[in-house]
DNA sequence: GTAGAATTAAAACACACGTTTGAAACGGAT
DNA sequence: ATCCGTTTCAAACGTGTGTTTTAATTCTAC
């Protein structure tokens, strides 16, 4: 009752704690005081403050990119081979991520919103801990937009991807953000409507022409290491 | 030629820093130690390390929205009244910002970098800053938006400003980030095509059909579900 | 050239941080 | 009931933080 439950509970709070204040301006003080737990509790099953957050975001992180893989392999099974529609392959990345985002009771929100923040965030061990959770799902998805959208170059692919994250970031971050904008108070509980409202943004942001200045030639001279060779 | 010229050196240095490491974990001592100034200067010459970041956002922020404005006028003037085409609309704003976050030499590149991420900082006094120092600017391009898409629900283009802003913060926080997706390093110097490439996504994901679930009635259980059905 | 204000400099301050310690309390097995 | 490994607890540690202080220095004006 009270051994692993320890575990659980400072995830919890830290988590709640790093969304709402980030990671230097939480203290472990605010996590066990939350918490109800020891403060030294968290050195003791964690390690260090790093180490929690390290594991904060592998529970999630396995998770969510696990579930994004199998909503793709569940694609790909079905299109047998065929080249699957940009839409769907957005659906099983970013649908997921969404539905996490709306689950206002597992924690999974309050992970979503640390999470897009997290993704330019400037500490380094934890872009490449990021870096490293993500390289399985990311390659393929990677695959399978290069297959699904054979006359865009793969470069491109590459930036809009990004600058998918980038709007799926803010779309989670939510109305906290968006009253910058809005200046009246926005509506964003309705998860289901957020995503139909991102997918329709991302998914004509994906199929826009190409910009003009890459269709002519590649406008630079020096040779840029072209990872893959054969398609 | 020692006077104004620690503030000044403070404030670059201090910009540099932010966005290598953040707020919470750049010390007065990095900032002094760059700006080689006293470390006691930053509390002299702004009082103290907040309002130090204040004073950093609105020297940037007030030209950058003053920039974006005048853009706004002009392309205002030559229309004489007709409405803007949601392009120049989204050129005045985002290209200003691209541009700015392209010079390397004056320091912008470093504040439009700190920029896009503290859009959804959790710090409070920084987002009701920035919300303040935004308002005129943001109300203006609300407007041009309204008008020039008479037929999208005004709710809907919130939205999608919102998206747009998460895409272009991505698209300037760049490669560090975007080496997460691509694995291989990714040139981003030039800000030409970056703003080229962003341009085309950021209109392709505005003038998007509206999702299924806003053209039915406003929003309610019908149209998409996902994974939920709601009964 | 000198008084007075503005700025810089070095040192210390109080405090909060992450972490460590050593003992107390607990839990299951024998 | 006793043992032993695990977990909790209160207290303290060392360090680094933003800030303040006090004196030295530089600048400005007469």
């Amino acid at each position: 009752m009270a051994e692993i439950d320890t575990r659980l509970r400072i995830l919890d709070a830290a988590e709640a704690l790093f969304m709402e204040f980030g990671f230097e301006a939480t203290t472990l003080r605010q996590i066990t005081g939350k918490a109800q737990v020891n403060l030294a509790a968290v050195n003791y099953h964690f390690g260090s403050k790093e180490a929690l957050i390290q594991e904060l975001f592998k529970r999630r992180l396995a998770w969510l990119n696990e579930q994004r893989i199998q909503a793709l392999d569940r694609l790909e099974a079905e299109a047998k081979g065929a080249p699957l529609k940009p839409s769907q392959i957005l659906d099983a990345f970013f649908g997921v991520a969404v539905k996490m985002a709306g689950d206002r009771v597992g924690g999974g929100r309050n992970f979503m919103r640390l999470l897009g923040r997290t993704y330019t965030e400037p500490s380094e061990f934890v872009r490449n801990f990021m870096a490293a959770e993500y390289s399985e799902a990311i390659a393929r998805f990677k695959k399978a937009l290069f297959k699904a959208l054979p006359d865009v170059p793969r470069e491109e692919i590459l930036w809009r991807f990004h600058f998918m994250l980038g709007a799926m970031s803010y779309a989670i971050s939510g109305a906290d953000a968006l009253h910058i904008v809005a200046e009246a108070p926005v509506d964003d509980s309705d998860s289901d409507a957020l995503y139909a409202r991102l997918m329709s943004f991302l998914i004509g942001g994906l199929r826009a022409p190409l910009p003009e200045i890459l269709t002519k030639s590649t406008r630079n001279s020096a040779g840029k290491p072209r990872t893959r060779k054969a398609a």
